[in-house]
DNA sequence: CTGTTAGCGCTTTCAT
DNA sequence: ATGAAAGCGCTAACAG
């Protein structure tokens, strides 16, 4: 008990009410443009408004009208390029709207991803957008039957429940059918970690675009790593350590493809130029990159902006709708033609 | 399934109370431990909360007590490594606290920035984390009469705002001396924008190891840049088009040495064997790049992890403190001994 | 220990 | 066109 009485603290529509000698109602008619005000009382109120340097308490607004104006974004790793991108899609897709975010990290952990969204749902988010979620399809339908929810990395599409998927298959099969056509017969492949959708997808596009091109599959050029950094350099000696023959390395995300580099460069390989390099995301650092990677590009910006854009319509009643741009083959610096 | 008989949305304290046959005050009582409870009551009650899968609504809560439980975050680009190794430290420092928080962009604009804290006041923040603001002191002393704010880059210290300055301007003279030591005479500078403070004092901290190392401050050595990879690049181009000597250069930022570490690569210039080269901020990323960068280590985990303490302190009306480790140099694989 | 009673600040019928 | 009054869901006196 020590702050009370003092400056002005926040005003309250009442406190405007009160100062242009109108009810409070009229205030808030104002605020919201419910209904008709006469001009001399509009005046008034304005003025007070202003005087008062007043802003409506949004909390007491969402209670009220059982909208917070929030929605809830769940990553799964706040500091990473992967994500930070898209949310720069949602923060522009928001722009404008009223709606603000709060950001919350699953840690690539489902259950810690179902207890942020539990979190969520508590402050009264109007919809969720899930980022790269560990939980199963099932657990996030039954959450959009509160709140609506869209998410990447899923083809879920119900009323209250959205997903959009990119086609990882097709994405790893274009960079290696790259790596193929400039005349690599030997191609490494650094993989996702093996419990995830995403990365096992990516292998199996690996494995297409060599057996389409009837070439041999080899085992030992296959080495998992966990989309970090480091793992990919950590894959990279592997390779060497065990003597393998290759010309070319495809990584199955840009952070490994940094970290294959890495390895590189330590051994004194030159890139392009011994050995190609293809990585996965096209993050914002890959153009950055010496030299600038050649990769898969993932429309990350616009998949935070779509997706944001879809729970909004949800959200307003409308059907859920949008669509993504596909994945491209972004041909930089890290690849060149088998001598 | 759980709920087929009840009323539509989400159960309420008053719907717990009423199939645990008590009052609220006595299901609110258990939910915040505020006073003694017979232990039939409580299971009851905590079963009924069970059942019904209760969660108490946070807009209600806070309207009551006054309090969101969620502070407000400024950055001014999201999809930045610079804020998002920050924002991390933040995460950090709100686990297992009950806070959450919501990020807004100033997007490097002092308007933005004031109408973004606006909004963050009127959605009734306990208290905001202003990073890299580009305010007045004074406008932040003024917003901190309603909520406490601690901001990052400035020396404020009153009871309820709180700054953390990095002393960039021995950052700056720790990157130099550096390069000076290595017997590096000749050394260019890729400033920050010319109306950052920050970017000043770097320049400030060049010129005075430049000074005391009784070597002449070229001004032509120094070129303008503003912070991000494209100006690095842009800068590193000018210097060569007006044919300047050098054999080192130091970027005011890791962002901007990226830039000019490409630019560097085009013109197939080694580094550090042809060119030194020293960035600023020790990003995550700079670990990895190649060569992996030399640079000035800003501690951005611990600084969003110590402002979000202190932040929190304030809020529950302790003394504001804290202390972030100082700037160090990171000597990786860039620079080397001029021959 | 526990129920009753007021609100927190705002919106929204319902009258007038 | 405008005011009075009734809550949204929860907590905090204030009685028992």
């Amino acid at each position: 008990m020590a702050d009370s009485s003092r400056s002005p603290g926040p005003s309250t529509l009442m406190d405007v009410a009160r100062q242009a000698g109108v009810s409070p109602s009229t205030v808030s008619r104002i605020l919201n443009g419910t209904a008709k005000v006469s001009d001399d009382k509009r005046q008034a109120v304005l003025k007070a408004i202003e005087a008062m340097n007043f802003a409506p308490n949004q909390m007491a607004q969402g209670l009220k009208k059982g909208r917070s104006m929030t929605i809830g974004i769940v990553v799964q790793d706040i500091s990473s390029p992967f994500f930070d991108e898209t949310l720069r899609g949602v923060d522009d897709g928001l722009k404008g709207t009223g709606f603000a975010s709060v950001i919350v990290s699953g840690h690539w952990n489902a259950d810690e991803e179902a207890e942020r969204i539990r979190l969520l749902l508590a402050r009264k988010v109007d919809g969720i957008i899930l980022l790269s979620g560990r939980m199963a399809d099932d657990t996030v339908l039954n959450f959009s039957t509160q709140r609506p929810i869209v998410s990447t990395g899923r083809a879920l599409k119900t009323r209250t429940a959205l997903g959009f998927k990119m086609d990882n298959e097709y994405g790893a099969y274009l960079a290696v059918h790259h790596l193929i056509e400039l005349g690599h017969r030997h191609i490494a492949f650094i993989s996702g970690p093996s419990n995830n959708a995403d990365a096992d997808e990516r292998l199996a596009g690996y494995k297409r675009a060599l057996q389409e091109a009837s070439l041999p599959v080899d085992e030992n050029l296959i080495v998992e790593g966990n989309y970090h950094e480091a793992s990919g350099m950590l894959a990279m000696n592997r390779l060497f350590d065990t003597h393998q023959h290759f010309t070319a390395v495809f990584a199955a995300n840009d952070l490994s493809a940094y970290g294959a580099r890495l390895a590189l460069y330590r051994k004194g390989i030159r890139v392009p130029d011994d050995i190609s390099l293809v990585g996965f995301d096209d993050l914002p650092g890959s153009s950055y990159t010496t030299p600038p990677l050649t990769t898969i590009r993932q429309p990350l910006y616009d998949i935070g902006r779509i997706a944001t854009q879809a729970l909004l319509r949800i959200i307003n009643g409308e059907a859920a709708c949008g669509e993504v741009p596909p994945l491209e083959l972004i041909v930089r610096e890290t690849t060149r033609r088998v001598r």
